[in-house]
Parts: structure tokens; C-alpha cells; sequence
DNA sequence: TAGTGGTCTAGACCACTAC
DNA sequence: TAGTGGTCTAGACCACTAT
């Protein structure tokens, strides 16, 4: 019986073996493995499958590149295990994880709202939205991509606030007096697109964790639609039922 | 401005332009794209780039392989979209969405748990627990894979009826007259191993939603810990606070 | 400047699919 | 049997890194 689970090609067993020796502690986070050239030396074959081997080794996060440098061992810079509550923000829960946090405001405009966006927010026709598109760090490392969406009736000037911050529910609570809970979140896997990836700093097949989250307020009603997308690989959130 | 952003290789220009066309509707689902030959003459290069580039529109799951065959537009068989509840199952969720569940018991073993799993169930040294591997289908489609563990004191000879079957609280309603309550549930995203992947007749970088749960019932207390991943390309996950 | 990875060409043989 | 994708070899030129 010949798995299709090991996909049994030359480069997938280098693969194989090269991983079992990171695994098995020959390296140490940071050290440069071999060159390729030496690889294909080492495995008897060319340098085309040594990299679909190295290939595979970055999908899975266990090393990573730098060009004209070599492949190095990675490290987990972050492991941020973060609690979803009905009044959670992004700035708590990095700070409680030990880091610090910032964000970076991408993209500040005023615009008609998608229909989608329309009708989540429960929005008349022809009702201005805020979007902004946020890029939110832990320490220096850049953790999510976030895009919100938010009536511009209820936050007037908001954009003049939104420069550097650290906590957009903290603007929101001190100018506006609102008390921003969470009502649903929804939760998916994707990968990176170009300009996503571009932003994280990431490969493209870094798995993200989507969450798409609808935000209101007890006098003001729904107040924000935000959709963020977060590296699988530095993540992960639990949620109270 | 030279952006790292677009990756600029010629390679990921013809994934652009093709994946333009496919999303301008130039193909509809199933069709074959033209062979990599046709393809290299069309951009004159060489079958190298190009197959550069279908593993771009791969990971995007814009297209799939069939060997010998050809590249093809790729369908979204299922959409399933699931709020997760505290009695939450997952065989109502794929009814809910329109298909027919099933599940096939790929291990079962009565074994000694590790750290984290008697931790996590708050059992005391040496008390033995059931671990099952299950695959779970919606309709023929394999959807998820998981790994679940069970106090084996609390459910006699529950390895009898773990053969064929669609619903594992079913089995425990009316088996063990409990009421299965989700307590906490842990979302992450990540890529499948070798074997899960095969499993789940996906390629190796698929993302995958991963979702960690501990059921708890009013009478025996922590009954499951559960560890399920699905495909991140069909299934999203809906959580209310 | 020497060595590294990034990209690409040209060509080969194989396993699988469709006819 | 002809055509397709899967894997691999050999070699080239480039951009980037380290020294």
C-alpha cells in the first residue's frame, strides 16, 4: 500500500529528514542550515529538489529565508492566546499576553457603504461609513490585518482621531461615550492575499484567522462591522460560550 | 517604489492574469485551463514559470489537478457556515446546511492520557481514556478531521458502539443519559500534516480551522476534551457571546 | 568579491488519463 | 497511443549578503 499520504517524492523525504533533524534539536533557533549546493551534495540530487524540500520546510514555519544569506531555523517570536469576551480588545489582549502593542492606520476614507456592510450595520440607504484599514502589532511584529467599518453620523470627526493609536474602542469610549460589546464573531481559516501578505510580512501560504465581528453599542445600536485577519502561526483565540 | 507586494516575478504576473480571467468569468466551474504547453507558448517561457504559477492559483484554490488530465476552474462544493453553541453537534450543523453527515472512526484506543489531556479533563494519575480519530463528511466530502478523548470509567464499552455512525453525542444521550455542554472552544488556523491532508484529500497548504473544545456535562462533569480541524476552504465558524 | 538564494531555460523520463 | 501533469537534471544569470 503505497500512501499518497507521503506524497513519496525525493524532495518530500529530504523534506522528511531535514524536519526530524530541526525536531530533534541538531539546530538551534537561528543557526543557518546548510547551503543548498551542499544539500544537493548531501542527497545526491539537484538543486531543484533540495528547494521544493526547503519549500515544504518554510510552508510548515520550521525555517525561513534570507536572500543571498541562507535558510536559518525559526522561532516562535509570539504565542498570543487570547480570550474573546463580549468587551475585548485588541490592545488588552496583547498587552496581557507581555507585549506591547501598536497599529498603523493604512487607509482613512469615507465612503457608501457595500450592501453587506449596509445591512449589518443595519444602515438606511445612502448613509456615509468611516472605513479604515488597521495594521495592529504586538512589539514590532505586525499580528493582524483589520478592516471596519463604521457610520459616520455617529462618530463625526472620527478620522481626525485615528492617526497613531493603540486602542480604537479607547478613542471610541473617551470622545464619544460609547461602550463598544461584541455580539457575534465568526471564525475562518485563509491564506494571505498578495497585498495581506505584503502588509504581515509573511509568505503567502501563511495560514490566517479570520474574524469577522459585529460590534454595538447599548444607546447607539450597532456601531462597527471589522473583519481581521490574524497570523495562524503566532495565534490563537478562545471563546466563552 | 518597487512593491515586495506583488512579488514581481513573471511567474506571479501570469497567476494575476490568470486568475483575472477566471474571475472575470472567462471559464466556468470544471473546465480544463489550456495544458502547460499551451500555456508556455502563450507567454513564451518556460513550463518552469508556469507551473510556478498554477501552484499560486492552487493555493488559492482557484484551480485543482487532476493527473494526466489537466488543470481545472475549481468548484466550492460546500459552504458551511455554523454557529457554535454550547450543545452544539456537528452532524445538525451539516443538516442545517443542507447535507448529509457521516463519520468514519479511522482509530479507536483506550490508552493512558498525556499532560495536557489529563489536565484538561481534571483526571486524576493513571485513569485511563478512551482517544478516537474520527473523519467527519458532508454529503461524500471529507470535512474534518478529529482527535477526541473521552474518560473511558465514564462510558463502559464505549468503544462497542464506536463503529459506524454520524452523531458521537448521540451515541451519549442515549447511551450514557448525559447532556453534552461545549464549555470553552479554541479557535487557530493552520496547515494540514502529511497524514491529515490526506485524510482530507487536500493539498499540503490548505488552511485549516482548527477548533479545540472541552465538553463538560452537569452530572460527570469534563466528559470530551475534542480537537477538530476543518477545511478552511468550505467551513466558517459562527460564535455568539 | 565570493557565496547565497531567486528566477528561469531546456530537456528528460515517468505515471496517469482519455480516446 | 497521444497528451497531460509529476519529478528531476544541468546549467544560466540575477539580486542580495557577508567580509
Amino acid at each position: 500500500m503505497k500512501s499518497k499520504q507521503k506524497n513519496s517524492s525525493l524532495a518530500m523525504l529530504i523534506a522528511d529528514e531535514i524536519q526530524n533533524e530541526i525536531e530533534g534539536g541538531i539546530y538551534s533557533e537561528g543557526d543557518r542550515l546548510p547551503s543548498e549546493a551542499l544539500l544537493c551534495r548531501r542527497f545526491y540530487c539537484n538543486r531543484y529538489t533540495i528547494r521544493q524540500a526547503m519549500d515544504r520546510l518554510k510552508n510548515i514555519q520550521l525555517i525561513h529565508v534570507k536572500q543571498g544569506a541562507g535558510y536559518f531555523i525559526s522561532e516562535r517570536p509570539l504565542d498570543v492566546r487570547y480570550t474573546i469576551t463580549p468587551s475585548t480588545r485588541f490592545s488588552k489582549m496583547i498587552e496581557s499576553a507581555g507585549h506591547v502593542p501598536s497599529a498603523l492606520v493604512i487607509s482613512k476614507e469615507l465612503c457608501l457603504p457595500s450592501k453587506k456592510v449596509q445591512e449589518t450595520l443595519h444602515l438606511p440607504k445612502n448613509r456615509e461609513v468611516f472605513r479604515f484599514e488597521i495594521l495592529r502589532f504586538a512589539d514590532k511584529t505586525p499580528l493582524a490585518w483589520n478592516e471596519t467599518w463604521l457610520p459616520a453620523n455617529a462618530f463625526p470627526e472620527l478620522e481626525k482621531y485615528m492617526t497613531s493609536f493603540s486602542s480604537l474602542y479607547g478613542i471610541l469610549q473617551k470622545q464619544y461615550d460609547v461602550e463598544p460589546q461584541r455580539m457575534f464573531s465568526t471564525f475562518a481559516a485563509t491564506i494571505p492575499s498578495t497585498s495581506e501578505a505584503s502588509y504581515l510580512q509573511i509568505p503567502l501560504i501563511t495560514p490566517l484567522l479570520q474574524i469577522e465581528s459585529i460590534v454595538s453599542d447599548e444607546k447607539k445600536g450597532r456601531i462597527e462591522y471589522t473583519k481581521a485577519k490574524y497570523r495562524g502561526d503566532l495565534c490563537q483565540v478562545t471563546s466563552t460560550l
